[in-house]
DNA sequence: CTTAAAATCACCCGAAAGTATGACCGCGAT
DNA sequence: ATCGCGGTCATACTTTCGGGTGATTTTAAG
């Protein structure tokens, strides 16, 4: 099992090698006498063996791999630190504990978590929520993220 | 100019071909006399026309294509573009999709309208967004953002 | 051609988010 | 003192999200 498994590449080319003389053989005992035949003989050993060797070459070439290297810029941790805008953070008139949800919110928590955290009742995030949303003028959590990220309220 | 180059392989074939032609001219002159002599010329007729299949199956596989990502560490300035994380997003495997799903989630846009700017339905968006949580390991769309900006996903 | 992955859409259900409204407390400014 | 504001909490209701499942179609790869 093993061996043939192992050699099953040889063999078969073996046995398409033997194969491709045989017919070859078989030409010449049909043509060979017959000279003005010669041409289409040779044209026609001339397809075989293109033919044979396009399918070693398909067969045994290792893949040709197009090596492609892309350098790559990347951000080092600790390159930018970030500054609070706190011209826009007026403007907007937040209190702190509103920033402090938003802060929170752009961290990826949860009302619930963000309460746990702060050690408030769920409803109370709620309300600062609204509240947030309303003078940041958007309606959803992921809005008020990126708009803080934008207006440099939160890193 | 523009000829020249779009057909440079073709003419190339051409010439090799012509020139393979020749060669089996030459040797029949030389050759196809002498009856005894036949075998050999056989022989290198298919050594030549292995050679060329060989030849002709290199020219013609498209090369398989690897791209290989250097992480240059740089240090940037505070207006920095953004440059995708391809190993990032390899890693999580990540379809053109959930990206492009990813990055209007981090615009705050909720997913009807994320629906409708890509023309899907807004099941299909839940669709996408249920595999990218998956994938991310996230199970909030504010994490999903979080922790695509971290890993370099969107700007 | 066949298989695998991606993309599309649907339906259901429960959880989370968001809206609206009202209430209570404490603290500083008028 | 009282008025306004920030902070707290609640109830009730609507909308959006997210999980689970299944199906069809398109595209890519072998």
């Amino acid at each position: 099992m093993t061996f043939l498994s192992r050699y099953k590449q040889t063999i078969l080319y073996g046995i398409a090698l033997a194969a491709i003389i045989f017919i070859i053989r078989w030409f010449e005992i049909r043509y060979v006498l017959a000279d003005d035949q010669m041409d289409t003989y040779i044209g026609i050993i001339a397809l075989l063996f293109t033919g044979l060797g396009i399918w070693i070459a398909a067969k045994l070439r290792r893949p040709k791999v197009e090596t492609v290297i892309i350098e790559k810029e990347v951000r080092l941790s600790p390159s930018t630190e970030f500054v609070l805008n706190e011209a826009e953070l007026k403007r907007l008139n937040l209190s702190k504990r509103e920033l402090e949800v938003l802060q929170l919110m752009a961290e990826g928590l949860s009302n619930q978590e963000i309460a746990d955290k702060l050690f408030v009742s769920l409803n109370t995030i709620k309300t600062h929520s609204a509240q947030l949303f309303g003078k940041m003028d958007v309606r959803r959590r992921t809005q008020a993220v990126e708009t803080g990220k934008r207006l440099g309220l939160i890193p």
